[in-house]
DNA sequence: GAAACCATCACCCGAAAGGGTGAGAAGCGC
DNA sequence: GCGCTTCTCACCCTTTCGGGTGATGGTTTC
């Protein structure tokens, strides 16, 4: 969780609860001046409760997918620097070594080096594990 | 949307609606019986259908989530067999050609053979790149 | 200015991966 | 039986990957 998350849901439920008083108060007057009958009145007031908490429930359930955030915690205590962190990207795109010397615009050896110290902080021997491993540490999408 | 999914939807819909319609029956006998008043029986129907809408809403969002559907059909279109699609879930596991030998039981040959006649039918040159068109295809979670 | 870090690149070497071809055995449908 | 698919394995060859070592230049840090 972070900051702007709590700020977001905070002015939700605010606006959600806001809306829902006043609907009630719309609702109440409506029912005092004998407009609806007591069992309309209490079904709308449900369907429109239900409905409100149903959107919110979907919303708050739904605003965590697709998101996605990147460990930078996990990226400074490893130790990767900011060519590892692209060189991993690219690995993650399914490009080869030499296709990434283009991309980045050095030496296939270079390329090769970054890879190299990117694999020992991972900790992993192969390509496929180190986009494994990137993403359980949320390293990459 | 699958049959098990409908099906549990309408049940889910069914069980919640007859616990709405059970608890509204109980709070209008409470008002009637005038141990509520009018302002708190009011409340307690907004408070409790919100709450209901909000762990439906919740619920629905949340379930398709996690939940991976492999995509039979592009499996079956694309022609990949039993070994090809196994071959190409030890891949996306990160084993070696020589690792899913031993898994599957069989000599290193064969996996290289399976793993080509997958690429092939992927359309990929890398075991990364099957990995990502895999994912595209929802042939692995 | 020395130390530490990063980025760059080179060379060597062995292992892994990938492409191509061929071929035998088992199972299935007609 | 015959054709088809699948699974199996082998051989050869090229490319790619990965490990190890070393070197240079630029920044930052102390």
């Amino acid at each position: 969780m972070f900051r702007g998350d709590i700020i977001r849901i905070v002015l939700l439920w605010g606006a959600v609860l806001a809306a829902g008083a006043f609907g009630l108060q719309w609702l109440e007057y409506q029912y005092l001046a004998m407009r609806f009958s007591f069992e309309i009145y209490v079904g709308i007031i449900a369907v429109a409760f239900a409905l409100g908490g149903m959107w919110l429930g979907w919303r708050l359930a739904s605003r965590p997918r697709g998101a996605f955030r990147r460990n930078d915690a996990a990226i400074a205590s490893l130790g990767l620097t900011r060519q590892e962190m692209r060189a991993l990207e690219l690995i993650a795109a399914g490009q080869s070594n030499k296709e990434m010397a283009r991309t980045l615009g050095v030496a296939p050896n270079t390329v090769k080096t970054h890879i190299s110290n990117l694999f020992a902080k991972l900790e992993v021997a192969r390509r496929t594990q180190a986009v494994i491993r990137a993403r359980e540490l949320e390293l990459i999408p």
